[in-house]
DNA sequence: AAGCCTAGCAACCGCGAACCT
DNA sequence: AAGGTTCGCGGTTGCTAGGCT
C-alpha cells in the first residue's frame, strides 16, 4: 500500500525551544533510516530508545524508533494477510481480552499489536457487525471490554475449526530467532531490498530465515514480545503470564490437563499439543461457556485470576501462508 | 480521464506504569 | 517521598492505492 517515503516528505519537527535537540523527523521512515536503525539494533541490541535514536544517527525520537522497530523492522515479524485461523483466534481472544492488543499479539507470533489492531478495526469489526447485527446488539463492538460473543455465540467455533488451530509445534514455522542466529554476518541492504521489493506475504519471513544477528542480549525484543525470552523446549515462546503450570493456575474452572499420556492422537478429545501438556479443548470450551454463561464483564470479577486462566491458553503458531 | 470514496496501514499522540535519581 | 525520565499500550490520524462513478 503506502510506499516508504517516496513522497519525499521530510517533515521535520522544529524543536520547541532547544535547537540542540535539533529537528526530529516525523512521518514515514526512509529506507536509509530503516537501515541505520537495523544496523544499530543488530550491532548494539536494544537499550534506551532515546540513546538508540541518538547513537544511530537518526533524527527521530526514541519513541518513533521503538515503534518502527517493533512494528516493522523486527526480523521475526510475519507479514502478509492473516490466515483464517489467525482471524478466528483474534476474534476469540478479543472476545475474552477486549482491546488488549498487546495481550492478543503475544499469542500470535510474528504479529504486532498495531497490526492486529488495524486488522480488527478495518476488517473484523465490520465483518462481525455485519454477520451479527441480528444476533446481538453491537452497541459498542469496539469496546475495550471483553465481550460475550465468545465461542459458540458470534463466532461459532466448531470442532473442525478448533482442529485447525491444533497445531503441532513440530510443524511450526515460528519465526523464532532461534535457529537464525548462526553467525555475525548480516546484509542489511538485502534485508531492506527484501522488504521494499515485497511482492508476497512471505518476503520478510523468507528473509528472516537467513537472518543473522549479533549482540542481541537478554530482552532483545523487550519483555512484551518475549520471542527470545521465554522459549519453552518446543521452541515456542510464551508470554510472561505462562510462568506457572496450567493446573496450578486453574482455580476457577474444572479444566483439566491430561498429562498422563504422550499420545498425540487427539481424535476423541481435541487437544493442543503445544507442549508436553495436552490441553483438552473440550475443557477449554467448558471454561469458555462458564465465562459466557456468567456474562462476565471486566470490573465485575477477579481480573487477575482471569488473566491467569487466560494465560494458560496455548500459544498458537500458524504456518506462514 | 478525472474526481470521489473507501479500505488498509504506518505512524503519531496522550496517558499511565515502571524505573531512576 | 518526590520529581523526572523512559517505556509500553491503546486510540486516533493522515496518507496512499485502488475501486467506483
Amino acid at each position: 500500500m503506502r510506499k516508504p517515503d517516496l513522497m519525499g516528505k521530510d517533515r521535520v519537527l522544529p524543536s520547541n525551544s532547544n535547537m540542540n535537540k535539533a529537528k526530529l523527523r516525523k512521518g514515514l521512515w526512509s529506507p536509509e533510516e530503516d537501515e541505520k536503525l537495523i544496523k544499530y539494533m543488530l550491532t548494539n541490541g536494544q537499550g534506551c530508545w532515546s540513546d538508540i535514536a541518538r547513537n544511530a544517527g537518526l533524527q527521530r525520537c526514541g519513541k518513533s524508533c521503538r515503534l518502527r522497530w517493533i512494528n516493522y523492522l523486527r526480523p521475526d515479524l510475519k507479514r502478509g494477510a492473516f490466515s483464517p485461523q489467525e482471524e478466528e483466534l483474534i476474534i476469540h481472544l478479543h472476545s475474552i481480552l477486549g482491546n488488549r492488543w498487546s495481550q492478543i499479539a503475544a499469542r500470535l507470533p510474528g504479529r504486532t499489536d498495531n497490526e492486529i489492531k488495524n486488522f480488527w478495526n478495518s476488517t473484523l469489526k465490520k465483518r462481525l457487525k455485519m454477520n451479527n447485527t441480528s444476533t446481538f446488539s453491537t452497541n459498542d463492538s469496539d469496546s475495550s471490554e471483553p465481550r460475550d460473543y465468545a465461542i459458540g455465540n458470534i463466532m461459532p467455533m466448531h470442532d473442525h475449526d478448533i482442529m485447525t488451530l491444533c497445531m503441532d509445534s513440530s510443524s511450526s514455522s515460528s519465526i523464532s530467532m532461534q535457529g537464525m542466529v548462526t553467525g555475525n554476518q548480516f546484509d542489511s541492504f538485502s534485508m531492506l531490498n527484501s522488504r521494499y521489493d515485497v511482492t508476497g506475504a512471505a518476503s520478510l519471513f523468507d528473509m528472516s530465515t537467513c537472518f543473522t544477528q549479533v549482540g542481541m542480549g537478554d530482552g532483545f525484543y523487550g519483555d512484551h514480545y518475549g520471542i527470545l525470552g521465554a522459549t519453552n523446549k518446543t521452541g515456542l515462546a510464551l508470554p510472561p503470564l505462562e510462568s506457572r503450570s496450567f493446573e496450578e493456575k486453574n482455580t476457577v474452572s474444572n479444566c483439566r490437563i491430561d498429562m498422563e499420556s504422550n499420545n498425540n492422537n487427539c481424535s476423541d478429545n481435541i487437544c493442543f499439543n503445544n507442549t508436553d501438556q495436552r490441553f483438552k479443548v473440550e475443557d477449554m470450551l467448558e471454561l469458555e461457556n462458564h465465562w459466557q454463561g456468567e456474562n462476565l464483564r471486566m470490573g465485575e470479577w477477579d481480573f487477575e485470576g482471569f488473566m491467569e486462566n487466560i494465560s494458560s491458553f496455548p500459544l498458537l503458531d500458524f504456518q506462514a501462508e
